[in-house]
DNA sequence: TTGCAATTGAGATTTAGTTGCAAAAAGGAG
DNA sequence: CTCCTTTTTGCAACTAAATCTCAATTGCAA
């Protein structure tokens, strides 16, 4: 998984001109190690907590280069930051979000994405990517 | 249009032991006499260049209150600030975002609402609010 | 090995939004 | 209307996320 991941990052960069330097390894690394959604900060920490150096900008110039690869995209905007999550490996879904315990539960729906779909065919309009976040109280904290 | 929304904003305020004032009446008007989306920058802007006195932080102030009373709420998270607009007076509706020039379409789907609904309760989950944006390009920025 | 463009880290900077506080004012009680 | 309490305001100081600047470093292709 992660070695795959690792040959379409190299491709993008070198495709572009960039360069598959450690600190990119070590945030893709980082990134691919976790199965949940994260942020800038929770990958520093965790380089970070493992003894190796990194400084924030790096990490902060790097997401963007494994969202435009494809790899990662932006999940949620919570209260804060913005959270990211895996695309690679990982089949398009949705989210809902709860408004008291923050748990986000992953929802896949066919039919949304067809009826979707229609709508862009309806406005001419080509789609690039969608983000559908429901917000609301889950079964606990309801 | 805006003297039945300034009579739930009133009641909102007194219900919550709070005050009917002169700025939160100009943030109000000036909030509906737009008919887009817009941010807490353009109101500023709009009520100063009328030549009324208002400070940036009494509009953040205002802003929750008008969200809270159920007249306006957060449309999309473009790049830069939060873009706000009318409950009162909508209908309710997603947008399309046009990633080269800005533009925002907006759209109602019924059918992709009974599915949310659905899915909902599929989770035991009690939705609030949710929000469908779609990013891509414009017919006229393909 | 060399040369150059890309990258890095550190700290400064930007930007959006929040907060503390003293002075002002709303609005209910009398 | 007047008084009194509580809320509100403006300003400036502050915060936090993200971006930028720049000198020193490094990757990598020739
Ligand atoms: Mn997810
Ligand atoms: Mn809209
Ligand atoms: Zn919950
Ligand atoms: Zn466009």
């Amino acid at each position: 998984m992660l070695t795959i991941a690792e040959g379409k990052f190299r491709n993008y960069l070198k495709q572009k001109g960039l360069k598959f330097t450690p600190e990119r390894q070590l945030v893709l690394e980082e990134v691919f190690s976790l199965h949940k959604h994260f942020e800038v900060e929770d990958i520093f920490i965790r380089i970070r907590k493992k003894g190796n150096h990194i400084s924030r900008a790096t990490i902060y110039r790097t997401f963007p280069l494994l969202v435009e690869s494809g790899l990662i995209k932006e999940a949620v905007h919570c209260q804060g930051g913005v959270r990211f999550e895996h695309i690679y490996g990982h089949e398009h879904h949705d989210h809902l979000v709860c408004l008291k315990c923050g748990k986000i539960i992953e929802f896949k729906e066919d039919r949304i994405e067809e009826l979707q779909d229609a709508i862009c065919k309806r406005y001419d309009f080509t789609p690039v990517e969608h983000k559908l976040g429901i917000r609301g109280y889950c079964k606990r904290c309801r």
